[in-house]
DNA sequence: TCAAAAACTTTGCGCGCGCAAAGTTTCCAT
DNA sequence: ATGGAAACTTTGCGCGCGCAAAGTTTTTGA
């Protein structure tokens, strides 16, 4: 496999001695070609370590293998992972995903939708940054290309949302905390950048009422992804202000309960679910570093796997011909119990 | 701006009563054609909505803008955080940033350099697998492609290498914590993934050795990125085992460092640099997340600024024609005292 | 005012490849 | 052997656009 300077399609097949087209069927599919022309073309490629420009392929390709995934903010772990595991299945199924981050700012997001377009992608996996999202312009492109909304949905928009029951979560944990000690308290941000926010606030509501009991909500400033650090620095703050009711705090996701806990820590308040201890501390999602939080965080996890695999699943079905109609699919939260609650 | 059919840009420039080249080089630069052209072309725009095909584009221009950035792991917040400082660099100087990750696998590394070339990028910024990776492969690749190599560095491989002083990190941390308490032993991964982690072994031995002390090192069996995952379970191993010769625990990186108290946290041992506290644990890195441990982290930091910044400047003046003799820069780490040690 | 210079626009060709239709070879049953 | 279908290969054109050279208009200076 010596250095070559084959630049195109025309030039390697010519040292083949095979027409371009041929090589070309080759490439698409190494067995639709006759034995011996497949030697020639491998014997060739052996030598010469030719691979064909995949976005000359894609521009002419009235189906093409490009898959784009984009989410709200990248340097969120879950989302990072979310699109590691879809990544994966796309690349399972022959697919070739690009990822693309919106790093929270909506201007970016319709961006990379118009950028998308380019790609001329056989469907797109897209996770909205949510109400800050410019909602014509992604059902503009809904309309232009096949594409599934996960993590959260607008309605009716795309050809399918998947994610999960928020209400149910919010639902699981509140029954649980009810269950197990003293009533929860939620703890949110007043302007919530990520997109499920409102739908926690509302099935912790929903849950506390059908339970008998008067919510609580501690809602806090604060803009922007950085939501541990408004989980600490305000979490102090509404500890100092007195603000919650209970010894019970249920957070409307875990990365603010991380900042929250490390608050705990510094007030002095014991997070666990023993009498001994001063404050339970739950979260949602099962982000992966809920596990090394200290105590480790009592969350709901989030089934990425399902979320991952469906998703791609139902997008592939129908860029495959099949018709889909619409489809809503809210997998639940499974109760992962640690020690902080 | 009604919805629109225009399909490309010959059609787009029918409608403004201009030829094509004209339209197109007032995409490249709308300043560049005469003001009654531009407001033509400007107004058609406003009711059409045409957008150039950006791979078209790119296919053909002898200088693109592209710039294909690649980590090996996307889901760790530290490249995730840098790719998306880097990220914001190439945007505000006018680049199209695209971001892959190896998802910690050589072959997927040497897929994405592959697909890369077909993007034809003005510039690569490559943090490599390390070890895991297919040298020749990539300098194959760096000698057809400018590419500026971050975090990790190849021997006289690409334009340059830009990062952190390793040893430095590791003597300055082992000095501080030489002087305010135990000595500290040296927690790693006995085959690390992450590339810097010899450098920092090595940077650490150096600096016992300077200091006149003996080094110990605990390296713990363990594979893949699920660092924390390592640090907590044979973090309890090792604490079980009494491998730890003193009560001050240097580990490799901040990852390590987080699963390493919770592994304390479950053993009982009180984190912490007061005298009433059981063992001292610091890191390397200031990943993210490290001050919202319970006690926060006291680590060094990288500098992800200077390294984004630094690593995009010297990426942009050797395409801008400048002729830049291998460059090599390593940025020194600052000590972050938080309560861990 | 008018020719030369500057600024701008158009023509024609190429980038690397897919695709359909046309041409060729191979295979098999008769 | 032979005709015809099946399998395979080639021809010719198109994708959406950049680029250089050629053509046109506008601006400049004496």
């Amino acid at each position: 496999m010596q250095k070559s300077k084959i630049r195109n399609m025309q030039e390697f097949s010519a040292l083949t001695g095979l027409s371009r087209p041929t090589v070309s069927k080759y490439f698409h599919d190494p067995e639709s070609v006759r034995q011996s022309t497949r030697a020639r073309i491998e014997s060739a490629l052996a030598e010469h370590d030719f691979r064909p420009n995949i976005y000359a392929i894609n521009q002419n390709r009235s189906l093409t293998k490009n898959v784009g995934i984009v989410v709200p903010y990248l340097a969120d772990p879950f989302f990072a992972e979310l699109a590691r595991q879809i990544e994966q299945c796309c690349l399972e199924r022959g697919y070739r995903p690009t990822l693309f981050s919106a790093h929270g700012d909506p201007k970016l997001e319709t961006d990379i939708l118009d950028n998308l377009r380019s790609l001329k992608p056989a469907g797109v996996l897209l996770a909205p940054l949510g109400r800050a999202s410019d909602r014509k312009a992604i059902e503009a492109f809904c309309a232009d290309v096949p594409t599934v909304l996960f993590d959260s949905g607008i309605e009716d928009v795309g050809l399918a949302f998947i994610g999960s029951d928020s209400p149910q979560f919010a639902d699981l944990m509140v029954d649980y905390l009810c269950r197990t000690g003293e009533l929860p308290c939620f703890f949110e941000m007043k302007t919530p950048s990520n997109p499920n926010a409102n739908r926690r606030r509302a099935g912790y509501i929903a849950a506390m009422e059908r339970l008998g009991h008067v919510p609580r909500i501690v809602s806090v400033p604060g803009t922007g992804w950085a939501f541990e650090d408004i989980g600490w620095r305000e979490g102090i703050a509404a500890i100092d202000a007195r603000a919650f009711e209970t010894g019970t705090v249920l957070c409307s996701n875990d990365r603010l309960a991380i900042g929250f806990i490390r608050a705990c820590f510094e007030k002095g308040l014991k997070v666990g679910r023993e009498s001994s201890h001063d404050i339970r501390v739950a979260g949602m999602d099962d982000h992966p570093l809920a596990r090394f939080t200290c105590p480790p965080l009592t969350t709901v996890a989030q089934d990425y796997d399902a979320i991952a695999r469906q998703s791609v699943d139902v997008l592939f079905r129908a860029v495959s011909g099949e018709t889909v109609s619409h489809e809503v699919r809210q997998f639940e939260g499974r109760l992962v119990l640690r020690d902080s609650a």
